[in-house]
DNA sequence: CATGTTGCTGCCGTTTCGGCAACAGCTATA
DNA sequence: TATAGCTGTTGCCGAAACGGCAGCAACATG
């Protein structure tokens, strides 16, 4: 089922590789083919679409702009595919994730079993980056479904939902702090504290408000990695800060306490974006995880809110 | 700049014209390259695209599905196309719009000929017919904008704004209801009127409030043209219903008195929706244009509905 | 300076494409 | 019922496009 020119499929590895000669090889020809091909490509556009650099090749403003058109071509091809085959009974086909680390404790090894256990023709690929990396691999068609904090999106994605978790302490059972119903970032602060890296966006949630406090916390862990830190904060080495997604299982397991962070009397909220490409509709089987991604987000999101008291 | 394989194309004529030798006539190629093209897509897909009548094509459900992909492929290589020549400046292409006849009268022709002012090398091609084809011609792909009554629309299609007019009776400067602010239905089927015939939306609009009154209208003039029907309300034979929208320079010429309609107290809606195929982007002067139309149309919206009072 | 990499280009065999003409199947008209 | 006109399909063959091989110059790295 290759019924584009060869043309388009050239392209988009050389500008996945970019290099000829690598893409060349990802596709089992000669890279004289390949370059032929581009060239064929610039010749007919009018237009140069990669700037030549000794150490392979760069995309142009026009090469930007064909990319874009050739990621809509494949993309939607993909879609008819799957379309095609699930007008046969048959449902397969690989979604492709990319999402933060808060995601990876619990919301998606849960979401992603419970699929397979339905759909077992369908596979997955998830890979966990920052935020910004996130909203990157999806315009560059690396990545499906994309979730990540709430920032700013380029115009060529499209924000499919938008849940609110609130922020909040993890501390070790034993810890002083664990028997609160909630606790101001002053009253952590009293305690060593896991601090995340500028890499992680818990950083950006907390940095602010913690420049507003009087005194300067005293020296503490640095992290950046969610995973690390919640470990860290069972094992009583100080309070870490995250959202409860980030830690269903081991709350569970009473071995950590979450404890609702309030600010000067209101919540602190980290907001979660689930991110598509804007110019593209999705295959069958993607859009029917999607909708479950976004419908368990949103129960989370009801379910933990309503779990803590709002910091009046 | 033809970087698609051929078979895309060959599909997608034969697609519009609903037989080989048509397409192959249109593309001024031999019948049998269009033939052997669709086999070998057929081929691939492995599955028939087509039925095969005695007298030409017909799409089978996967062909459907192939045409929705190639649609896709062929209006985003045009969008692509638009965008490389914005870019060294030259700004042209055609806008393609489907239309009912309410906007032929002064919305249309107001609005092309003050975009042609601005941008004289994009041009434009207007087809008129009823609301339910405005729709389909938006799925086909024969259509980049419609407007149209606001029925459901199809998924494919995507409804970009929706804007209410006031429907209103059209009378003669001196007939007998031309010095009333508004009017009653029973106040005007107390005259000869001129009624849209069911192909109008005028006619599904008034329908029901008429099979409400307790009387039967007398025996009056049927016309399918919002043209004649307003020439007609010119003339002095009758009450015409229609829009504000249609009847915007007639008015001025103080030959007509548009008196919207009183229904029971509340006034009777005409909803007019812009549509656009859904899984597309828009080449930017087609863009450029279509948000006009929305600003126009509001305009329209605001000021017509600010003329006239409510009916308490 | 040597080595490895990059993209590009003749040369040539293979594949694909397209035009011509003929064929079978069907419909409408006389 | 016969004929004319349309449909899509199929061999045959020339032309165009494609891809592989080997070698080229340009540049980076050691």
């Amino acid at each position: 089922m290759r019924f584009h020119s060869p043309a388009i499929q050239y392209f988009h590895a050389v500008r996945r590789t970019g290099s000829i000669r690598a893409a060349a090889r990802g596709l089992n020809v000669a890279s004289s083919a390949v370059s032929r091909q581009i060239l064929k490509l610039e010749q007919e556009v009018g237009s140069p679409l990669f700037e030549r650099n000794a150490r392979g090749l760069t995309l142009t403003t026009v090469g930007e702009m064909l990319a874009r058109h050739v990621m809509n071509v494949l993309q939607d091809l993909d879609r008819f595919r799957s379309d095609v085959a699930s007008l046969s009974g048959t449902w397969h086909g690989t979604v492709s994730i990319a999402c933060i680390e808060s995601l990876t404790e619990s919301v998606l090894p849960d979401l992603i079993a419970s699929h397979r256990g339905r759909a077992r023709r369908v596979s997955f690929t998830t890979e966990v980056m920052g935020s910004s990396g996130v909203l990157e691999a999806l315009s560059r068609g690396e990545a499906d479904i994309g979730i990540a904090i709430a920032l700013r999106h380029p115009p060529d994605l499209r924000q499919v939902a938008l849940k609110r978790f609130r922020l909040g302490a993890l501390v070790a059972r034993e810890h002083p702090l664990a028997r609160r119903k909630t606790v101001t970032l002053a009253q952590c602060l009293a305690f060593p504290v896991i601090n995340a890296l500028p890499e992680l966006s818990i950083y950006h949630l907390l940095q602010p408000l913690i420049a507003q406090l009087p005194e300067t916390p005293e020296p503490a862990i640095q992290a950046n990695s969610i995973d690390l830190m919640r470990e860290l904060a069972a094992r009583g080495v100080g309070v870490a800060f995250q959202t409860q997604l980030g830690v269903g299982r081991l709350s569970r397991d009473s071995q950590l306490v979450f404890l609702p962070l309030d600010n000067a009397g209101s919540p602190v909220w980290s907001d979660l974006g689930i991110y598509v490409r804007a110019e593209r509709t999705l295959p069958a089987y993607t859009e029917s995880f999607l909708q479950e991604l976004v419908r368990e987000l949103g129960e989370r999101e009801r379910r933990e809110n309503a779990a803590y008291p709002q910091v009046a």
